[in-house]
DNA sequence: CAAATTGCGCTACATTTTGTAGCGCGACAT
DNA sequence: ATGTCGCGCTACAAAATGTAGCGCAATTTG
């Protein structure tokens, strides 16, 4: 139930891409992981709108930063979802997944398997 | 399968969302469908700026130029969230649906429900 | 019919956001 | 002491967004 609603541009998307990838990362590193040669200060730059946002924080390492994304990808595409929910589909989930499965993006059969894996699997420790 | 790419700013978000509501309206008429007050040239240049983003389209009545989203509100969502599994779930729409309950965006029994339903309530005339 | 009105296309411009980086300072290695 | 490395700050141009004025042609009005 984070509040991880601020859009991500492009170069944030990519800087984030790179933590997901490569654990606590420095910023050096982060740089090393980008195709675009960028300067490792537009890197830290990046790094802090990130931290800005709440998706990635740093930790001190001696008088080195390692960063890190605050959520998994997974996490920030459900939170990237819940607002589409909201603003397009009236808050109804089920909207959304029948328009999914309409326009094919969710296989029919393929969501079936899934509900029932799913429902059968119970839950790990939710109920909470 | 629309090319739906390009981000809304929220303004735009706005006025599209008029747009679904009320039918083909004019400016004028999405303007008071607004909270803000906007004058409406500048209604008119989010209406343009949809236009070019592939949001809306417009006919002319008459020297009257009445728009129109160019997709349902769900659709864009659906392709909204396609990008979104690209982006952050590696493309695997088993990885969002599985985060979604998760994180409780979707309840498992109401999915099961669902997929039944959709799996059973044969396709209407696809198959394409 | 001349004047006021309406809707449109264009152009304009201030903010905000994004992309990209330089600078100077203190911690460290030489 | 002297470079060097990483950091925090500050800077700035380009793009996106918010917001609107202007002048013109079609339309309505006195």
């Amino acid at each position: 139930m984070k509040r991880t609603t601020k859009p991500l541009s492009s170069l944030e998307h990519a800087v984030l891409t790179v933590l997901w990838d490569r654990a606590p990362a420095t910023a050096e590193q982060v740089r090393l992981g980008l195709d675009r040669p960028l300067k490792e200060s537009t890197i830290r730059t990046i790094l802090k709108r990130l931290e800005d946002k709440g998706y990635a924080r740093h930790s001190v390492d001696g008088r080195t930063n390692l960063y890190a994304a605050t959520s998994a990808p997974s996490n920030v595409a459900v939170s990237a979802v819940r607002q589409i929910i909201d603003r397009f589909c009236g808050g109804s989930v089920e909207q959304l997944l029948l328009g999914m499965v309409d326009e094919r993006v969710i296989d029919k059969a393929e969501l079936k398997k899934l509900a029932e894996r799913v429902a059968r699997h119970a839950k790990k420790k939710e109920t909470h």
